[in-house]
DNA sequence: GATCCTCGAGTTCT
DNA sequence: CTCGAGGATC
C-alpha cells in the first residue's frame, strides 16, 4: 500500500475508512452509554477514540461531516424532549490530570493578568452528574435544560420541577436569572434505587451518574420524582445584558445559597497554586466519604473582573480548570492466566495484564478468583479487558470488551494437575474452589504454611518474609544444598551460621532473624493454634478454642462432640480440627515445636464478660478506613480491653462504626442501616467513659 | 428451610 | 475488601 505522503488520494481514502470505523464505534458506545445506561467501554477509552477521530478530521477537513459525533458533543438527542437553545452557551472546562498542568494553568493566568501576586481561586468538587441550566423569570422557575451539545439542550423542565433541591420560586428583583449547576444522585439514594431495582428484578444502574441521567430523561415526571435526584448550583450564566450581584465567584455562591439554592459545603477559596494542590489532595483523601461521586475538582479565578479579562480560548474559559482524578477504569490486554497455589491448596487463576495505569497505580496482576468467575466473565487469554480499581484498593477485571476479541482467543481451563507439585487437582461437588491434593508434599503449600506460621497475627516472627522462606524451603540457587526448613519446628533449630549462609543475609541480619525466631517461643495459645493453619480455623476460632480448652493438650485430646461445645464451632469446623490432630505428621510437628522450646503462655482467666452493658463493654464495633493516630489493630486492642467486640462486617447488630480516612463500603452500609458512625476522637471519648 | 451474621481465605501494590 | 460458606436463629 502507498504511503500517505506518496499518494494524497489514497491517504484520504484510508483516513476516510478509519474515520468511518471510528464513528461507527463511537456511535455504538454512545448509544450504549446514553440510551441504554450500560456503558461498554470506560470513559477514558471513549475519549481516546473521540480524540482519534478529531485528529483525523482536523488533518482531513473534508471528513468532518455534520453527522460526525465530533460535531455533536455530549448527549444523544432524544426526540422525546424539545430542544432548547441556551441563551449563553454552556461551555466545557479544560482538563488537567497532573500537577504540572495545574502549575501551567496558574502561570498562564498570572501572565495574562500581569500579576506577580498569588491569585485567589474559588474551588469546589467536580460533581459527576449532568450539567443543567435553570432559567428564572421574575423569580419563578421557568425552564430547565440539559447541557446537550453546549448550544442546544433538552427541555426537562417538568422533570426538574420534581427535584426538592430546586427552588420553584426565589426572592430576587432580577427579572431574568439563569443558574447553572449539576443534577446528581447521592450515593445513599443510588444504593436505595438499585436495591429497589434488584427487588423488582430490573436491571441495576452501573453508577450514580448513569442513574441520574436515566432518571432525568424519564418521560413520566412521576418516575423522576421517585428517584430522589439532587442539585448543586455552581454558577450563573452572565451575559453582558445581565449585571451580576457580586464581584467574586465565592460571593456569588453565597448569594445563591441565600436564595436557597443548594451549594456544596465542600467549596472553599484558596490562594495560589499551592492552595489549589492542597485542596485537590484534601478532597482526594475525603473522596470516598463524600455523599456524592466526584471525578475531580474545579478551580475558578475568584475575581469576576479578572475572569472577564482572561476570557476564552476557543470554547473553554481561561479562568477555570477541571483537575481530574486518575481514571478508575482502564483497558488493557490480558497476556495470560496463571494459576497460584494457596496455603490450603486452593488454586487461584490470576490475570497477567499488560501494565496499565489505573486509579493512581500501575496494575499488572488481578485475581480472577476461581473457575466459575472466569466463565461468568468469559475471560480469555488475548482479550482486551476493563480493569477497575474502584472503592476497593484491589484491582479486578470488571469485564471484557467482546468486540475486541482476537480470533482464536483461548478459553481457560483449570489444570488437572497442580502446577507446582503435579498432584491431582480436586474440586469437591458444589464448591467453587479447586484444590491441589498434594498437601504438605506440595512445596507451594509448605511455603504458604510457613509464611502463615510466621505472620504477624500468628507467631509474629519479624523478618521472615517471602524471599527468606523461599530460600529456606527450596534453595533455588544451589539445588544440592540442604533444605534447611521443612516444618515450622525446623525454624527453631536454625543458628546464625546457617542463616548467614543465605543470599543477602549478612551476619547482622542473620542474628536479628534468629533473635526474632527465639522471641516467638512464648506465644499465646490462641496464636499458636492459629499459626498451625488448621482448615477453617482462623484467628477468632483459634481464640475461642484457646479460651475453652485452656491448654494445647486438652485441645488435642478433644473429640468431635467435645469440640462442638465450643461456641461458633459446628460440625464442619469440629471435623477439620479433629482430622488435623489425628494426623501423625501434624502431631510430630507439634511435638517438635514443644521440644524446641515453644511454650504457649498459660491462658489467664479472662474477666468474664461483665453482664452489664457499658458504653463500650458488650458493644460491637466495626473499624474501617485509616485512623489518624493509631492503627486499626491498636484500636481493636483498646476496644477489646474495654470489653467490646470488634467485628469485620456491618450489620444491624453493629453498635458503632469507627471510620477513618478513605473509609469505603462499610461506611456506606452503616449509613444505610442507620448505624452510629464515629471517628477516632469519638472512640476515645467512649473509652474514657468506660 | 430460609435468613442473617460472621468468619476464613485469598489478593494488589507501595 | 469481597466472596463463599459455616453457624446460629427464627
Amino acid at each position: 500500500m502507498a504511503g500517505p505522503a506518496a499518494d494524497p488520494a489514497a491517504a484520504l481514502a484510508a483516513a476516510g475508512a478509519a474515520a468511518a470505523s471510528l464513528r461507527r464505534e463511537l456511535e455504538r458506545h454512545a448509544h450504549a452509554y446514553y440510551v441504554l445506561d450500560a456503558p461498554t467501554v470506560p470513559d477514558a477509552e471513549y475519549d481516546r477514540l473521540f480524540a482519534a477521530l478529531q485528529g483525523l478530521e482536523s488533518e482531513f477537513p473534508a471528513l468532518a461531516t455534520p453527522d460526525s459525533p465530533t460535531q455533536r458533543v455530549g448527549a444523544a438527542p432524544s426526540s422525546a424532549f424539545a430542544g432548547v437553545t441556551h441563551r449563553v452557551p454552556m461551555l466545557s472546562l479544560n482538563n488537567a490530570f497532573s500537577e504540572e498542568e495545574v502549575v501551567a494553568f496558574d502561570r498562564r493566568a498570572r501572565e495574562a493578568l500581569g500579576s506577580e501576586a498569588a491569585i485567589a481561586y474559588a474551588v469546589e468538587p467536580k460533581f459527576d452528574g449532568l450539567a443543567v441550566s435553570l432559567t428564572y423569570v421574575d423569580g419563578r422557575f421557568e425552564t430547565g435544560a440539559t447541557r446537550g451539545d453546549g448550544e442546544t439542550g433538552e427541555d426537562v423542565t417538568a422533570n426538574l420541577r420534581t427535584l426538592q433541591a430546586i427552588p420553584l420560586r426565589i426572592d430576587t428583583t432580577l427579572s431574568l436569572l439563569e443558574v447553572r449547576g449539576e443534577v446528581l444522585m447521592r450515593r445513599r439514594d443510588f444504593a436505595r434505587l438499585n436495591e429497589a431495582q434488584r427487588a423488582r428484578g430490573e436491571r441495576e444502574f452501573v453508577n450514580p451518574r448513569n442513574a441520574a441521567a436515566g432518571s432525568l430523561r424519564q418521560l413520566d415526571p412521576a418516575i423522576t420524582a421517585a428517584r430522589r435526584l439532587w442539585f448543586y448550583a455552581y454558577g450563573v450564566a452572565g451575559g453582558a445584558d445581565q449585571p451580576l450581584p457580586a464581584d467574586r465567584h465565592s460571593a456569588l455562591m453565597d448569594w445563591l445559597a441565600a436564595l436557597r439554592f443548594p451549594v456544596t459545603p465542600d467549596r472553599a477559596t484558596v490562594c495560589g497554586v499551592a492552595g489549589l494542590l492542597d485542596y485537590f489532595a484534601g478532597i482526594g483523601a475525603r473522596r470516598a466519604t463524600l455523599p456524592y461521586d466526584i471525578d475531580g475538582v474545579v478551580y475558578k479565578v475568584d475575581s469576576i473582573a479578572d475572569q472577564q479579562r482572561l476570557g476564552f480560548v476557543s470554547r473553554a474559559p481561561r479562568f477555570a480548570l477541571a483537575h481530574k482524578f486518575p481514571a478508575e477504569e482502564a483497558m488493557t490486554e490480558l497476556l495470560g492466566i496463571d494459576v497460584q497455589v494457596g496455603r490450603t491448596g486452593a488454586l487461584t487463576p490470576v490475570a497477567r495484564l499488560k501494565p496499565v495505569f489505573v486509579g493512581g497505580v500501575t496494575v499488572t496482576n488481578a485475581t480472577l478468583h476461581n473457575e466459575d468467575e472466569v466463565r461468568r466473565k468469559d475471560v480469555r487469554v488475548g482479550d482486551v479487558v476493563v480493569v477497575r480499581r474502584a472503592g476497593d484498593v484491589i484491582p479486578e477485571v470488571a469485564r471484557i470488551v467482546p468486540e475486541r476479541r482476537p480470533p482464536g482467543a483461548r478459553e481457560f481451563t483449570m489444570p488437572v494437575a497442580c502446577p507446582v507439585c503435579g498432584s491431582a487437582v480436586a474440586r469437591p461437588e458444589g464448591e467453587a474452589i479447586s484444590r491441589c491434593t498434594g498437601g504438605l508434599y506440595c512445596s507451594a503449600q509448605r511455603r504458604q504454611a510457613l509464611l502463615h506460621f510466621a505472620s504477624r497475627r500468628a507467631m509474629d516472627i519479624e523478618g521472615l518474609g517471602e524471599k527468606l522462606v523461599d530460600q529456606l524451603v527450596s534453595p533455588a540457587a544451589d539445588p544440592g544444598a540442604p533444605r534447611l526448613v521443612r516444618t515450622p519446628a525446623d525454624l527453631y533449630r536454625l543458628d546464625v551460621e546457617q542463616v548467614g549462609g543465605l543470599e543477602r543475609m549478612a551476619e547482622k541480619s542473620a542474628r536479628n532473624l534468629v533473635a526474632a525466631i527465639d522471641a516467638s517461643r512464648r506465644p499465646t495459645l490462641a496464636r499458636l493454634v492459629f499459626a498451625l493453619g488448621i482448615r477453617n480455623v482462623g484467628e477468632t476460632t483459634a481464640r475461642d478454642l484457646a479460651r475453652h480448652f485452656r491448654t494445647l493438650d486438652a485441645l488435642m485430646a478433644a473429640d468431635e462432640p467435645a469440640l462442638l461445645q465450643v461456641p461458633d464451632v459446628g460440625p464442619v469446623v469440629a471435623a477439620s480440627i479433629a482430622t488435623f490432630f489425628a494426623q501423625p505428621h501434624n502431631r510430630e510437628v507439634i511435638d517438635a515445636l514443644l521440644a524446641a522450646g515453644v511454650a504457649p503462655q498459660p491462658v489467664v482467666a479472662m474477666p468474664v464478660a461483665d453482664a452489664g452493658l457499658g458504653v463500650v463493654a458488650g458493644r460491637t464495633f466495626v473499624l474501617t478506613g485509616t485512623l489518624p493516630t493509631i492503627t486499626r489493630d491498636d484500636a481493636r486492642a483498646l476496644i477489646e480491653a474495654a470489653g467490646g467486640k470488634v467485628s469485620g462486617s456491618v450489620s444491624k447488630k453493629t453498635d458503632y462504626v469507627v471510620a477513618g480516612e478513605e473509609a469505603g463500603s462499610k461506611l456506606e452500609k452503616a449509613r444505610q442501616l442507620g448505624v452510629a458512625v464515629i471517628d477516632e476522637a469519638g472512640l476515645r471519648e467512649l473509652l474514657a467513659q468506660e
